[in-house]
RNA sequence: UCCCGGGUGGUGUAACGGUAGCACAACCGCCUUUGACGCGGUCAGUCAUGGUUCGAAUCCAUGCCCGGGAGCCA
């Protein structure tokens, strides 16, 4: 599928502007730079397609980093999920994938740069010292008394920091820039905090660690990155970004800032999704009720419908949120011209055809996509006994309902049009069977009188049909808004209950027995499914519902409810 | 209280100072061998007040409202 031009946003004025000024020789090179503490979710997923999809709308060069700077947050699990997690939504960052911790040394000699020109001092202030004397917003902080040793001494008390020779938390590397500065961000910040941890990637070869302010900008600059894209909460760290990369006299960058966009009734932070993680309340990061791009994969979500809804959804730097909606029309696009429709039924009811011939069986054509037809067509064995999805039989009929109910007239879909004659009930009254006949005519689904019937039902013939042990992973992660949690609602509480529904009784069109995991199909009238790669064997899949359909006859109902 | 951002229909986003458009949602109708999809239509918006201008969503001023910021996290 074509790739819609980008409409224009704020961030491509921008860099049209410094194309026009030849700012960077003409270059365009931007970054992902997560930190390896979690897996990715959706919102990674935007900056992702963003920093690329700009990279390549440019014809310019897009990196992957880790910002590892704090060793005891990450691991490498995350590193090698988030690797593939990148290259899935179309991230091309080719061999440039770059670790800060690489720059270590580089960012270490830097500080000393800073430390002879007088520009950092070694503070042994304490973290709650350091926080009283930053003072508050519009009111200025205090010098630290650390301030204004001999460069001699801080370029000593620096190396023995670095050597080991002082316990966590004891001093820190501070730029020396204005404790009265109206931006906190500028009040001396902390450079460099003492951390005797191991490093995911180099071990215990360092005890000092550079903080984000410090070593961003650097490492962006090392990389000749262009246009360094990030979230609006780094805006007030600009100044900053660029105060040490002026001081150092480097290749200086542009950082620019946008919203993130938060989807409505999605899950997004790390520590919830942790803790839905932890406590077992999904099955792990990929779970495709997760909001993880691993769990979207899972569930059959495309990367190319990701991208599409990147796109839709734009940037600007209004926080706010998306609808779902947008989400999933981004998807029902794509999928509606790729995915082969096929029958199945979910919770079945039985259907007899009274005066079709026992042990007979035809066999009927079916479109596999009726919006494409070079998707070509396949055979579905057809017999006196079928199953037809509960809902779509009614004994007692709602107003306006098209569907299976006595006495009326309903297509099987690509087979006959029969008629329900009388229903079999057990003891307690429920319907165990619902008894028909048929039109022989009406073969294929043509009325040869040319009769119109309103409804089309979707079946599987019972003899034939597929009965797997089908698990249901539905699509809508929270029914409530996340956010609310902290009026005192638990979002966990309000999951959607049917997001994991065993569907013992499934019976599936035969043709699903050799499913390949990882396909995607259309469930006439139920939706968008995909075979989990993860947990389907051969002939018992396991069924991610990707998009819900929507249902008019629901709308009906709610609008109605004289329907029900 | 100080600093930085920002306010365009229900939602999200466009519009060299020149017809306020697009998508999603909702609603109505048409079509339909999926009540899906598709097609047609409807509803609905520039935070406020001044100013500059022939002309302002756009430029200026003031006000109001919303978001972010006081980690040795990123």
């Amino acid at each position: 599928m074509e790739t819609p031009e980008p409409k224009s946003n704020f961030i491509r004025e921008i860099i049209d502007a410094d194309l026009a000024s030849g700012k960077f020789g003409g270059r365009v090179h931007t970054r992902f730079p997560p930190e390896p503490n979690g897996y990715l979710h959706i919102g990674h997923a935007t900056s992702i397609i963003l920093n690329s999809g700009l990279a390549k709308h440019y014809k310019g060069k897009f990196n992957l980093r880790f910002d590892d700077t704090n060793p005891s947050k990450e691991e490498q699990e995350y590193v090698d999920s988030i690797i593939e997690d990148v290259k899935w939504l179309g991230g091309d960052f080719e061999d440039r994938l770059f670790f800060a911790s690489d720059y270590f040394q580089q960012m270490y000699d830097w500080a000393v740069e800073l430390v002879k020109k007088g520009k950092a001092f070694v503070c042994d202030l304490n973290a709650e010292e350091v926080r009283k004397t930053r003072g508050i917003p519009g009111e200025a902080g205090k010098d630290s008394p650390f301030r204004n040793r001999s460069v001699a001494e801080n370029l000593d008390l620096f190396e023995r920091m670095r050597k080991g020779e002082f316990p966590d938390g004891s001093r820190t590397l501070r730029a020396k820039i204005d404790m009265a500065h109206p931006n906190l961000n500028m009040r001396d910040p902390v450079m460099y905090r003492i951390l005797h941890a191991e490093h995911h990637r180099q071990g215990n070869k360092w005890c000092i660690y550079p903080m984000y302010d410090w070593a961003h900008g650097l490492e962006d600059s090392l990389e000749k990155i262009t246009h360094s894209i990030c979230t609006l909460e780094f805006a007030d760290h600009r100044p900053l970004y660029d105060w040490f990369i002026d001081q150092l006299g480097v290749y200086h960058p542009r950082q620019i800032e946008f919203a993130r966009r938060t989807i409505s009734n999605m899950v997004t932070s790390k520590r919830k999704l942790l803790e839905l993680v932890r406590d077992k309340h999904v099955e792990g990061w990929d779970d495709p009720r997760m909001p993880t791009v691993c769990g979207l994969r899972r569930r059959g979500y495309t990367a190319g419908a990701l991208r599409a809804f990147c796109e839709d959804a734009g940037i600007s730097k209004v926080p706010g949120i998306s609808d779902i909606w947008v989400l999933e029309n981004a998807l029902r696009n794509e999928l509606n011209k790729t995915s082969p429709r096929v029958m199945a039924v979910l919770k079945p009811v039985k259907v007899v055809l009274t005066n079709y011939p026992e042990g007979q069986t035809e066999e009927m054509t079916c479109n596999n996509n009726p919006e494409d037809t070079a998707a070509g067509t396949r055979k579905v064995p057809f017999s006196r006994e079928l199953y037809i999805e509960k809902d779509d039989f009614k004994e007692v009929p709602p107003k306006k309902f098209f569907r299976m109910t006595p006495g009326q007239e309903v297509r099987l879909r690509a087979a006959y049009i029969v008629k329900c004659e009388s229903v079999v009930k057990d003891a307690a009254g429920n319907v165990t069977e619902v008894r028909c006949t048929y039109d022989p005519a009406t073969k294929g689904g043509d009325a040869p009188d040319g009769r119109k019937i309103k409804g089309t039902i979707h079946w599987v013939s019972a003899k034939h049909a597929l009965r797997a042990p089908v698990r249901l992973y539905d699509a809508l992660f929270t029914k409530r808004d996340p956010d609310d949690v902290e009026e005192g609602h638990d979002y966990k509480e309000n999951m959607n209950p049917g997001s994991l529904e065993a569907l013992p009784e499934a019976r599936l069109e035969p043709s699903l027995a050799a499913a390949a995991p990882g396909t995607r199909w259309q469930f006439e009238r139920l939706g968008y499914f995909f075979a989990d790669p993860k947990d389907s064997k051969p002939g018992a899949p396991v069924f991610n519902r990707t998009v819900t359909l929507k249902d008019t006859w629901a709308r009906i109902e709610q609008k109605d409810p004289a329907a029900k």
